[in-house]
DNA sequence: CTGAAAGCGCTTACAG
DNA sequence: CTGAAAGCGCTTACAG
């Protein structure tokens, strides 16, 4: 099936022009006679002819392609992230590149390195962008946004998750159906969403008198969120609700209470964050904080194009405009009916999505 | 933040060796003086140097990148699928360029073409590869395996999901449960999945004596799941069990069966494919066959990444070895509670999966 | 073990 | 409007 490569050059001798000439026709250029140009493309479709990408990119530096660099493509915030990139490359015509690289510090150093010469530019979550140097060494010079990464010094445009403003929104949300009394599961402090989540949690506490919360510890997957649920009905004073960090510690949290004949809403309120698909489906339905990954991505890509495409100006970019660069998008409340109050449960009916190819 | 790009001349200089030592050196090649070398990384490493994609490739003719086209980013399939990809492009030190384009057979041609000289090899799902000529006049010279794709003539090495042996499995499990009177519903009739689980379903009621089939027309959405289920209800005789093509409609059928406050499985048996993620979660949970789309797409790369590595010896294949070429992954069956018998209940539990960053 | 040179397949000033 | 030539940044025979 290997049919030999034919190259600009063949197509040129073909149509008795010079290969000059045939790429300015293929490439729209304005100064070519009409003729010649319609000449051209019928031999280089007649022969098949398609520009090696390669060649291409290193003569006219550009690639038309993305890179993206992500931590892992394990589960549903990557295949969000990806297939919100996804529908703004195709929208504006860039292929991505995608690397696989196991998570480590070195291995991800290696992905960014090998970006250049091959992408236009880099949309890359990482979690070591706290670590000092860690981009500067690292990223090959070409635009670059950031996704949901925490920067020690900000330096690149970043679009993130408002963590932060989405646990305010939510213990905000409990507190007002009544609960003073709220319990957090939180997620793993190493996790830089976890720690904005906590904080809000905290802040949020604090600016209203008469609320007590307490906090468990949680790394973000369903048996923690059951180990915290054991835990919280296990201690003295039961609080009126319970915040997960996430909805997966939300799941195993009221497997717990399940498991405990304590019954949710009636006998105490839960929450999560994230909304996954799941949070819909199970009894009762999860109330929690929708946080739209692929919009994360797909914005974050807009930014970078424009970058591309307007030029290198972030050179002279001032402090306050890098700071001002960071785009925050705030998660949105969903009520359900896992803590009481008007919400309905959703879970006699499925999702409209066709999964199939 | 855009540095002036250093090429593989700078470091020679800085080094004070020839550019061609430089590369010998960076790349591992033998012949270098030890001390030589190390002088030289070290160079590299201060002037944080790494190599121009497009000029390596460009001259080595190797890009260390496989091409993805996919006809769509949307839904579980495609993120199972580069999910499967991804951990195996990481094993084997490959990047991974994906194409976006929108579903079209023009824009898929173009997505295709685009790949020339930019990957070493090319995993594709084509709807249009049925189509006389489509693969053969827009596929450039490249190794390339298809997956989950069918072709006219067998003409390249192709993965996919036995869709046929699974519905003959699913049509013997109910058969075996005691179900004599099946009724299907069907998927699209231009779905190339949905067309082989119709055949299967066919032949495997066509092979028990006693079994009788009716056809419902459904298109893989929930909604004609649930106009199927009602269509099945309203029709005269009411078959022992009903076998969804795809579990979405199988969920469809379920809701329509409890408005109808027909119980499952004490009053119908239902069964669905796939086994997405919901399947376990419903109530009852759903019976279905699964599929591993991620495995389907590591193997294909596996292949794929043999075939690179081997070189084009597919020039001589011979026809018998093309057709022994298409390897077909079965489904596999997995019993829950909505068939009866000895199916439990998995819904009181909750996945495993971590899916935050 | 090392360097000078050719070449990978394009694009793009530069002349005309 | 067109062509000859330089150049993009590498790798790799070829000599030595």
């Amino acid at each position: 099936m290997d049919r030999q490569p034919v190259t600009i050059r063949d197509v040129a001798r073909e149509a008795g022009v010079s290969v000059a000439t045939v790429s300015r026709a293929l490439n729209g250029h304005a100064n070519v006679a009409e003729g010649v140009r319609r000449h051209v493309q019928e031999v280089a479709q007649r022969l098949r002819y398609s520009p090696h990408g390669a060649a291409r990119s290193l003569s006219s530096r550009s690639t038309q392609t993305i890179g993206v660099v992500l931590p892992d493509l394990h589960g549903e915030f990557f295949s969000e992230l990806i297939r919100g990139i996804g529908a703004v490359a195709r929208a504006r015509r860039r292929h991505m590149l995608l690397s696989s690289y196991h998570g480590d510090r070195e291995q991800q150093a290696a992905a960014l390195r090998a970006m250049r010469g091959r992408v236009d530019g880099l949309l890359v979550m990482s979690p070591f962008a706290d670590q000092p140097g860690f981009l500067e060494e690292n990223l090959p010079p070409l635009p670059t946004v950031l996704v949901n990464t925490h920067q020690a010094e900000p330096a690149w445009p970043a679009f993130e998750i408002d963590n932060h403003a989405g646990a305010v929104s939510m213990v905000e949300h409990l507190l007002g159906l009544g609960h003073r009394n709220i319990a957090l599961i939180a997620g793993p402090e190493h996790n830089y969403d976890a720690r904005e989540r906590l904080r809000g949690f905290r802040e949020a506490i604090a600016a209203h008198p008469g609320a007590e919360g307490r906090e468990y510890p949680g790394d973000f997957d369903e048996a923690s969120g059951h180990r915290a649920g054991q835990a919280i009905l296990a201690a003295g004073e039961r609080p009126q609700a319970v915040f997960a960090a996430n909805d997966m510690m939300a799941l195993g949290c009221l497997y717990a209470f399940a498991q405990a004949g304590v019954r949710v809403p009636q006998d105490i309120a839960l929450a999560g964050f994230d909304d996954i698909p799941l949070a819909r489906f199970v009894h009762p339905s999860l109330t929690t904080m929708r946080v739209s990954i692929a919009q994360l991505g797909g914005r974050a890509l807009e930014r970078l194009l424009d970058q591309i495409e307007t030029g290198p100006d972030s050179a002279t970019q001032a402090d306050a405009e890098i700071e001002a660069d960071r785009q925050v998008l705030a998660p949105e409340l969903v009520v359900r009916a896992s803590c009481g109050g008007h919400g309905d449960d959703a879970s006699a009916s499925v999702p409209r999505e066709n999964t199939q190819a």
